[in-house]
DNA sequence: CTGTTAGCGCCTTCAG
DNA sequence: CTGAAGGCGCTAACAG
């Protein structure tokens, strides 16, 4: 079922109906015309062919979003809004994993280099800022998704300063003083932001900061896990740690449990983005709800300008909606 | 960067450069005009357009995997396999997510119907067997992944009916009686196939089955807690229960604990599907770890076969490898 | 061993 | 208001 099948049972010249059917503004046909069209294409169960209207028009109309492993809890929302988005703008969205390392380059050739889509949103989670760098090259169209630092493409962030201050906040409140942070691989720009609230908080709190009680630990529940062990080694542990991420914070609950400690009477925890997930653990776990929905939806918008011609700002800061700390049982008094 | 600017530079036929990057087996082009040639490409940073070549070739070499809602645990091996196989088989994988069932027909569409790729695998979840069955339609390219029943067109499934009957055996074994199944939604083919599996254990072992003691709730934590309220109000209630998801199983635990339920010292809990996660909750939680990571791996190979005219069976089950049950700590001995 | 010639299915000036 | 013609970038016979 080609355009031109169409336009014999239809009786018109492949170009009108090529017009009628996309709706082009620009074309005044008859209402009968139209018609006919519309009903031979209906009858014809014809469908246009994106990839021949990719080649006419220089455009895929579609958007990559890569993810490096497709498990992570956050990555659902991210999805959901940058999906919304894409829909809204008239794209496509299609994601692909790159849960390897190395095909996270693989996937940015065959995907972006090769044509597949218009332009990339790079969720790049647990890689290395190099590698983010690397993989953005010369395209322009790309858009990294939380990468401030050492970025010199179109990038979008979340305040991850002012988030982790917010569960330092709640974690003082309650009168905790020696707070760790289970913090996330170095080198991963992320991380770095999610340290600086740790010690602007403590910082403004007037409370000292211990570089021991800040440890490097992947954002999975085995690197939580081990995290917390090593934590529970120092002497005097922490009464309290605030994790760069749920999945750290769930392994981070295991080993405490493990040891033997309860949560929260022995040791407060608040974890880094939020998921349904932590409704159900025990205890249900406070945690600070990031703006990732709207994260993944300004992305795909960001993109989009760029694609149009309309750039605006290399890097831009999701302000709204604000994080929110989501208040449940993994937080108390201090028993030390 | 076309193939014409890439032959102008190496002073070759267009058709010839296209033949030499492809390592086309038909041609022979002599060693200097392919060294020419490919360093030509390299200087002027040449990388084929796959719209035109999809254009040509009339094969994009890309297939669609759709998922109805990607923070589900267990997508995230299914998503592994079928990339890798996707890779081995030369094509890219890209995933879509169908979270609003409206949408899914909408991907379909646009995926499929519209050409964007050469083949669809529905990873239909919680989707409903009528609308799974609609999606596929005419389309003789779309692979319905765990959808038995009701499907005309091609399906692979895994051996939930068997899974089932191990975490059931293992129940059992700790000599459970009164065992309740936390079941799927009803109308949904995975849902009944572990139900099956729920009933032929039963009835292996020789125990009445009660039909109060299954309670269909969806696949998900808020489904599972509330199904698991629903089975503890009966009297009395069961001693062990069958999750048919991990989250449900989650949601179960939950419940349990509010209702001031030990687990497993009160009741047992063994769910269906693995997920890293199972490792961290309190306590561990013992899964039946299903070979989803080969269900996507072969899901495409099927796929693959059809789109290159082998067919192959209609039907195909993972047999390998079988299920296996994970035992934690989540089952005991009954105390009643 | 390499160039010539047609398309793939659609879009888009430009005429009429 | 609608038709004719050329082209998007690549591939694939068919010559030579």
């Amino acid at each position: 079922m080609t355009l031109v099948d169409v336009a014999k049972a239809a009786d018109v010249d492949p170009s009108t109906v090529s017009r009628v059917l996309r709706d082009d503004p620009r074309t005044k046909a008859t209402p009968e015309t139209r018609d006919r069209i519309r009903r031979a294409a209906e009858r014809l169960g014809y469908v246009a062919n994106a990839t021949a209207r990719s080649l006419a028009v220089r455009s895929t109309s579609t958007i990559g979003l890569l993810i490096p492993n497709v498990s992570g809890f956050i990555y659902a929302d991210i999805i959901r809004g940058a999906s919304d988005a894409a829909r809204d703008l008239g794209y496509v969205l299609v994601v692909a994993d790159g849960s390897e390392l190395g095909h996270a380059g693989d996937a940015v050739r065959r995907l972006v280099l090769e044509g597949r889509v218009d332009g990339l949103l790079l969720a790049s989670g647990t890689v290395t800022d190099n590698v983010a760098q690397d993989l953005v090259g010369e395209a322009g169209n790309i858009v990294v998704l939380n990468r401030q630092i050492g970025g010199r493409g179109p990038r979008i962030i979340e305040d991850d300063e002012f988030g982790m201050v917010l569960g330092m906040q709640e974690l003082i409140s309650y009168g905790h003083t020696r707070i760790a942070c289970l913090a996330g691989p170095p080198n991963v720009d992320t991380s770095r932001r999610r340290i600086k609230g740790y010690r602007r908080a403590l910082r403004e709190a007037g409370l000292p900061f211990h570089a021991g009680l800040v440890v490097h630990a992947g954002f999975d529940e085995a690197d939580g896990y081990q995290g917390m062990q090593v934590l529970l080694r120092k002497s005097p542990p922490p009464t309290a740690v605030a994790a760069a991420s749920l999945a750290a914070a769930v392994g981070a609950m295991a080993a405490s449990r493990d040891a033997g400690l309860g949560i929260p009477s022995d040791v407060s925890i608040v974890a880094f983005h939020d998921a349904p997930l932590a409704n159900y653990l025990t205890p249900p776990l406070t945690t600070i709800a990031m703006p990732l929905q709207e994260l993944g939806r300004q992305a795909v918008e960001m993109l989009h300008r760029r694609l149009i011609g309309e750039p605006g700002p290399l890097l831009v800061k999701v302000e709204e909606p604000a994080p929110v700390l989501v208040r449940r049982k993994s937080v108390a008094v201090p028993s030390r």
